[in-house]
DNA sequence: AAAATTGATCGTTTTATTTGATCAGGTTTA
DNA sequence: TAAACCTGATCAAATAAAACGATCAATTTT
């Protein structure tokens, strides 16, 4: 049995497909086919089901498939050993964060992370939270940036900074005569929101008491960007609610619609969130830093209530 | 890398020398050398200072055993996964049994247990609780038969059952008027010890109230075997104590000279171990039911005293 | 000083892996 | 229904890797 057998197990049971899975290993299909049924034959089981389609696990299979994720992910962790002993940050890092979060947080830290760390390559995606969940479990991300806490067993969470949520409120709405606003006064009907899939919607929807079918408006439309939102409610269509880092880029005459709210402000924590296998540890502890080092002047508040991104009632802290 | 490096470099932090771990992995000198350079010029380390003698592990390099024994050990566990699967109990199993137990537990149980699994080839070793625990962590055992609790954070226990002390008091012996004895009476210079290394004499010393430095005593021999001790004490050198099962096997004409224990009787509880890794565990699953199975009615006490068989105090249960 | 031990090095042999071409069994498309 | 297509298995040939035996240089032991 070889690492790289594994290897080839584990990309089948990913693509479902022995040719997909072969051209992501960089060899043809059939270097891998025999690679397979050699280690097949070693164990004697079977681990595919070909004749399904798309190709199946069996139940021996799963369980191979558990355990050679284990052996490769500790495999993997070697250079990350070495790395770590010879204080080298470098190398590919893959990075997914939320689309509510990407824009705003990027520009504060990436130039600044990418000079102290020449040697690493990072390639950041734009992808929504349960998706960054499903590549970390996979091993296709390294990390990811998103609201938490999530509540998954198999992430662990660092968080970095808690984002107040802002109110933004046109001249024409029924609470525009307010200086600051309070959840009591939301109404989730009134509220434009992102499209589904948003944790950011999510949030939205926990910060407002009321939580009936949302069908008592006389639209709906879900939008796939804050800037839209804004545009929206400027013509008059509701208010909306964006995170406190998007408030610093409005363009001064927006400023004036901004709300914030009373006493304690209801906020989203946002997480450098990762994997339990605790792969590249000490590149995520760099990327850390640097946005510590670079958020905390940016966004200093205390008293918040943080709003889950779940399905979910908020907790105090 | 390969696991077989990793294999063979295990071996050379073993052995601390090339041409042993080469004979011990089944190769050739000039094989391990390459293959472990082919490592260090990938990971771009060195793993081994080759210039000390014996070989030294290099700073780095103690990390590296460390995970690559993880690597290892659950790479081996894939078969016992299959095995388990498939419901095989079967293969090499290393078993090492401390002196005090072995002779008398063994033939409780060793032929039902072959003949229930044919398939497992038993390579049993008498050893003392300190080899054993030696060599689950190298790996050179699967599981062990000792006197616990340990105390041993890389050992897992699973006791198997408490086998209470009995004295045997030979006719001149101050004692041996009494029907039954108790722990306030014995004095540790005049109980026959068996040699050091031993954790029988632990828990002996452990029972005994008089825990000063003993050299009270006209003469000191200390022996290696549970049946010298009762002829040195029927010879009138002082009383001893064995275990109860070795009891069960003493002539007729000796019987007599046997005292239990009043009230709560002192005992040492045997336990199966194993490394924590957990490998073979259907195998130790399997050992443990035949020895339950047959012991059952061997050793029935209840209100026992647990005996250390550390240097320590003995703990109330 | 001689002998023994140790790990590295070097061709050579042996073994293992990978490849490209092809095949057989399916399913989908025309 | 036949042709096209997709999929994984199979095979011989090429390539790569691992292992070996012999030997060397450096130490240590005797």
């Amino acid at each position: 049995m070889t690492i790289t057998q594994l290897k080839y197990v584990l990309a089948v049971a990913e693509y479902k497909n022995f040719t997909q899975a072969a051209e992501h290993s960089y060899v043809t299909q059939p270097t891998l086919s025999m690679q397979i049924q050699k280690l097949e034959d070693e164990l004697d089981v079977t681990i595919f089901n070909r004749k399904k389609k798309p190709i199946e696990l069996t139940t021996i299979g799963e369980k191979i498939i558990r355990q050679a994720r284990l052996i490769v992910d500790e495999s993997n962790r070697i250079t990350d050993i070495v790395d770590q002993q010879k204080g080298f940050i470098g190398g590919e890092f893959k990075l997914g964060i939320i689309p509510t979060i990407l824009p705003t947080l990027l520009p504060y830290f990436l130039k600044n992370f990418l000079k102290k760390y020449p040697k690493v390559k990072l390639m950041i995606e734009e992808l929504t939270t349960e998706e960054i969940i499903k590549k970390l479990n996979d091993g296709h991300l390294d990390a990811g940036i998103a609201a938490t806490p999530l509540e998954n067993e198999a992430i662990k969470e660092r968080p970095l900074y808690y984002e107040p949520f802002v109110a933004f409120v046109s001249d024409d709405h029924r609470l525009s005569a307010k200086e600051y606003i309070s959840e009591d006064e939301l109404d989730i009907d009134d509220v434009l929101l992102l499209e589904e899939g948003h944790c950011f919607t999510n949030s939205v929807i926990n910060i407002c008491k009321n939580k009936n079918m949302m069908d008592h408006r006389q639209f709906q439309l879900e939008s796939g960007s804050i800037d839209t939102l804004i545009k929206l409610s400027k013509e008059g269509l509701g208010m909306t609610l964006i995170p406190y880092l998007h408030t610093l880029e409005l363009p001064e005459q927006d400023q004036q619609f901004l709300k914030q709210f009373e006493n304690t402000v209801p906020a989203r924590e946002v997480s450098l969130i990762y994997h339990k296998s605790q792969l590249k540890m000490q590149l995520i502890e760099a990327l850390k830093n640097s946005i510590d080092a670079v958020i905390r002047g940016a966004i200093t508040f205390q008293d918040v209530k943080i709003i889950s991104p779940l399905n979910k009632k908020s907790v105090e802290v």
